[in-house]
RNA sequence: GCUGGGAUAGCCUAGCCUGGUAAGGCGCAGGUCUGGAAAGCCUGUGCUCUCGUAGCUCGGGAGUUCGAAUCUCCCUCCCAGCGCCA
């Protein structure tokens, strides 16, 4: 949510942001509309209450005297009345106004690219060096301006959704039998793989500072509309049946509600947590799109950082987010870009976003694997989440970025990694000690 | 699931029985004092607005009442005991 104070102090702020977002002006002005009239009523309302506040004091002091309060009790009645009456009206306008007041979206960091067409995202850097099909070339330098190192290969490799089938290594058509579309069983060396990555993860991110959490796989709505922008995400969301709980579809929503409305200690910030958590999502969005293998599925595991912090430490946290996934990455050794996400493509809490996309030689294309996001106050007003401050109590700053997705970390190392003949997959040298072996095949 | 006890400000606690409009301590910030500090003392320390001799706030909601932290009902969560259980 954004700081309702500063809307009404500087809205051209405001609408220089939304604009770069593809908003329009009539929130805004519908929602100035909608706060004079509160306004106004505001101050009827606390008028009537005071008048209510020197009666009842009144009699107060009659009845302690032993005196008869006479006509008193019959005024506080009648005032009773209207001020139900203007409550009523209130929360209605109240309402109207809070449900365009969530909707609307954080301001951006003055890095943030505008959008202007489908593809504006800003190349920011390239690491590695990428096996590429001839025929991708093209593709691949322009999606790396350039800057991409390369080597040049015969064929295409082979797709993920082929190597599962031909190595036992998934079981997507028993998992559509018993579940439906975007399920899988992974098996064998697969599992293990998907083991290695979570606890290398783990470690990784506990030697860099990160407490891990394992987090409740369900919210209630108070926690999950906290968390995120219900408006966009409740089509992604899995309800539960006769329950006020959902499945998380990242452990980033449960560990930012993990202190929700509390005030925290600012000797205690930084709070890097680490998540580790299967994510569901309904994909009800993605008709037609990866609609085979495991890359976009309904369930995947994975580990997550996230940060509380001091207002004006966040930015460097989020470089320091980032900093962290590529170095998961480098040591996967998975050649990768990463963008800056333009405007029109963020969601509505991040100020700014960077997203690693890792080169998927099968596919021919850089996608995303890592989201690296800086909320700042947006997602801590919502869930009420302060520290105490010099100058009175202010929102933390919260900041949340991917460390390892599963599934689509195993099909880029199934895509970067495989043999030449499509027979073995190698693992990353990192993970051979927590798997046991060094290949697949 | 059953029975009982709880939830008060950043933390700890009083008030509840017997209704009269949140007391105190700790911590934190500022001031005073000091060469500097500690201690002491003073002030501030939930939220809102049009900043006042204003309004709201005692887990959430509803009710009774002129008036509710206090009485009644419903809900959530925590603790203890019992039951069930991987």
């Amino acid at each position: 949510m954004i700081d309702i104070h500063l809307l009404r102090e500087n809205p051209e702020l405001f609408r220089k942001a939304f604009k770069a977002r593809g908003f329009g002006d009539s929130a805004l002005e519908e929602f100035f509309t909608l706060d004079s009239q509160w306004r106004a009523k505001l101050k009827d309302l606390n008028s009537l209450r005071h008048e209510k506040n020197e009666i009842t004091a009144s009699i107060s002091s009659l009845v302690k005297a032993g005196k008869n309060p006479g006509s008193s009790k019959e005024k506080v009645k009648s005032i009773n009345d209207r001020i139900s009456a203007l409550e009523a009206e209130m929360a209605e306008i109240e309402n109207s106004r809070s449900r365009i007041l969530n909707t609307m979206p954080n301001l951006l960091h003055e890095s943030v690219p505008v959008c202007k067409g489908d593809e504006n995202n800003q190349f920011h850097n390239f690491w590695g060096t990428a096996k590429v099909y001839s025929g991708d070339l093209d593709e691949f330098n322009q999606a790396t301006e350039g800057n991409g190192k390369y080597t040049l290969i015969e064929g295409k490799p082979i797709s993920h959704v082929d190597l599962l089938a031909s190595m036992d290594l998934a079981d997507l058509d028993r998992a559509s039998k018993v579940s439906g579309a975007r399920f899988y069983y992974l098996k064998n060396r697969l599992v293990k793989l998907e083991l290695a990555l979570v606890n290398y993860a783990v470690d990784f991110l506990s030697e860099r500072g990160f407490n891990v959490v394992e987090p409740p796989y369900m919210l209630n709505l108070a926690s999950m509309s906290g968390a995120t922008d219900m408006e966009t995400f409740k089509d992604t969301l899995y309800k539960m049946e006769g329950e006020d709980l959902y499945l998380i579809s990242t452990s980033e929503h449960p560990i930012a509600s993990m202190y929700m409305g509390e005030t925290l200690e600012p000797s205690s910030l930084p709070l890097r947590i680490a998540g580790v958590s299967p994510c569901f999502r309904r994909e009800a969005g993605a008709h037609g799109k990866d609609t085979k293998g495991i890359f976009r599925v309904h369930q995947f595991t994975k580990i997550e950082q996230f940060i509380f912090c001091h207002p004006d430490e966040s930015w460097d946290f989020l470089e320091e987010l980032l900093h962290n996934s590529e170095d998961i990455f480098r040591n996967l050794e998975i050649p990768y870009r990463v963008v800056n996400v333009c405007s029109g493509e963020l969601g509505n809490l991040a100020a700014k976003k960077y997203d690693i996309e890792a080169w998927f030689p099968a596919q021919g294309k850089f996608r995303e694997v890592v989201s690296a996001s800086n909320d700042t106050d947006y997602q801590a007003r919502s869930l009420g989440i302060k520290f105490r401050g010099k100058s009175g109590n202010q929102f933390v700053h919260t900041l949340n970025s991917t460390a390892v997705a599963t599934t689509r970390t195993i099909v880029a190392i199934m895509e970067n990694y495989q043999s030449e003949d499509g027979k073995k997959i190698k693992i990353p040298d990192v993970l051979v000690p927590y798997t046991g072996f060094d290949t697949i095949s």
